[in-house]
DNA sequence: CAGCATGTAGACAGCGTGTCCATATAACCG
DNA sequence: CGGTTATATGGACACGCTGTCTACATGCTG
C-alpha cells in the first residue's frame, strides 16, 4: 500500500492532557478518510486511525459507535458530496447526465472502491447501515425521486408510474454491476438503462 | 445466539492421524454451512467452524484460500441452489414468477441475509468475489437472458434489446433494496418492476 | 480559582489469524 | 503384504485488533 501522507511526522509528542475536542475530532476524521482511501475497508482499523490521527483509541471508541461509523464520517470529510442533479427540462437528458456521472464518479475514482466496500460493511453493521441509509442514499433518492416528479407533473412521463421503483432500476442496476460486477459498468449501460425504461421492452 | 445443534456432541475423542479426506471435508462444510445460517458472517470465524467439525484448524487454512470461499461452499452444501427457471410461452407471467420467487426467497429463509452478507464479503474477499460470480450469479444471469433471448426470438420483446442490462434492471433492482433497504422489498415491487419495463414510461 | 469534562498513555484479557512443528494414520503402489 | 507418501491432528507460537479499565494531565466553565 503507499504511504498515507509522506509528510505526516507525527507532530511532536503531545502531552498527556485535555486537548480541544473540535481539534481532535477533525484529526481523527481526516485520518479516517485518508486511511480510508489509501487501504480501503480491508486495513481500516480503529488502531491504525487513532495512530495516523496521533490520537487515543479511547477517544474513538467514545465517539463513535462503529468502525463503519467512523469510516464513513471519515469519507464525508474527505470526500465531496457531489449530489447536485442537473435539471433541464428534458427528463432523459437530466436522468442520462445523472446516470453517466455516477458512472464515471464509481470507475474513475477511489470513491467506488470505497462506496461497495463501506455497503459491504453495512450488511454486518447495523450502526453503519443505518447511518448510510439517513446520510447517503437516502438523500440521494430523494433527489431522483424529485426529478422524476417533476418530470410527471410536466407530462414528460406517465402520471401514474411509481417512482421509487424507476430509481432501483436506473441506480440499482448500476450498484448491482458494481457490487457484483459480473460485467462491466460503462456509460453506454447508463445510457441502455435509460433508454430500456423509457421505451419499453415491447 | 441459537444453539447450532443441540445433540452435536463431539463424536468422542478422535486420535491424531489422517482420517478420511472425503469425511473430513463433508464435516467441515455441512460445519461452515450451519454456522453461517445460525450466526451470519459477522460470527462466522475458522476456528468455530474447525471446532464445530471437530476438525485441525490447519486442514481448513490448507484447502480453502479464504474465509469467504468456505462460507460460500458451506452455504452451497446447506441451501439447496433453486435454481429452475418456469418457461411458459408468455415472458411477462415468468419473469413476474421469477422476481416474486427470488424476493420470496429472500424474505421469508434465512438465505437473503447470508446473501447480503456473502456479497458484503465479497467486497473485501476477492477470493470470494471470483467465486461468488463464477458459482453463483453467473449462472443465474445466464438463465435469465436465456429466458429473455427466448422470448425476443418469440416476437414477445423487441429483437434489439439488450437482455443483460434488462436483467440489471430486473434483479439488479431486487439486490438494491436488499443491500441498500432504503425501501422493503416486496412482491408488488417485483411486479412493478416488469411492469416499468414492460410498458414502458412515457 | 475550583471543579468538571475530556484527552492521553499504558496496561490487560480475549479472540481470531496464520504459521510452524511432531506425530499418527489413511491411501496408494510395488 | 510392506514401504512410502499424503494428509489430519493437537499443540504451540507471535501477531494484530478489540474493548475496557486505570491513573493522570490539562482545557474549559462558572
Amino acid at each position: 500500500m503507499a504511504e498515507l501522507t509522506p509528510d505526516a511526522q507525527t507532530p511532536a509528542r503531545r502531552g498527556r492532557g485535555r486537548r480541544p475536542a473540535d481539534q481532535v475530532r477533525a484529526e481523527i476524521l481526516t485520518a479516517a478518510g485518508e486511511l480510508l482511501l489509501a487501504e480501503g475497508m480491508a486495513g481500516f482499523t480503529i488502531e491504525k486511525v487513532a495512530a495516523h490521527a496521533g490520537a487515543s483509541r479511547m477517544t474513538i471508541y467514545k465517539w463513535w459507535p462503529s468502525k463503519g461509523a467512523l469510516a464513513l464520517d471519515g469519507y464525508f470529510t474527505v470526500v465531496a458530496p457531489t449530489l447536485a442533479f442537473t435539471d433541464t427540462a428534458d427528463i432523459v437528458a437530466d436522468l442520462t447526465n445523472q446516470l453517466v456521472a455516477f458512472v464515471h464518479l464509481v470507475r474513475d475514482t477511489t470513491a467506488g472502491r470505497v462506496i461497495s466496500q463501506l455497503i459491504g460493511q453495512a450488511q454486518t453493521d447495523p450502526e453503519l447501515a443505518a447511518a448510510y441509509r439517513e446520510r447517503y442514499s437516502g438523500p440521494r433518492r430523494a433527489l431522483a425521486v424529485e426529478t422524476l416528479t417533476r418530470a410527471m407533473a410536466r407530462g414528460q412521463l406517465r402520471p401514474d408510474i411509481d417512482s421509487e421503483s424507476v430509481v432501483d432500476q436506473l441506480w440499482g442496476a448500476c450498484y448491482h454491476r458494481l457490487l457484483i460486477a459480473d460485467l462491466p459498468l460503462t456509460e453506454d449501460f447508463a445510457r441502455t438503462l435509460v433508454d430500456n425504461l423509457i421505451r419499453g421492452l415491447r
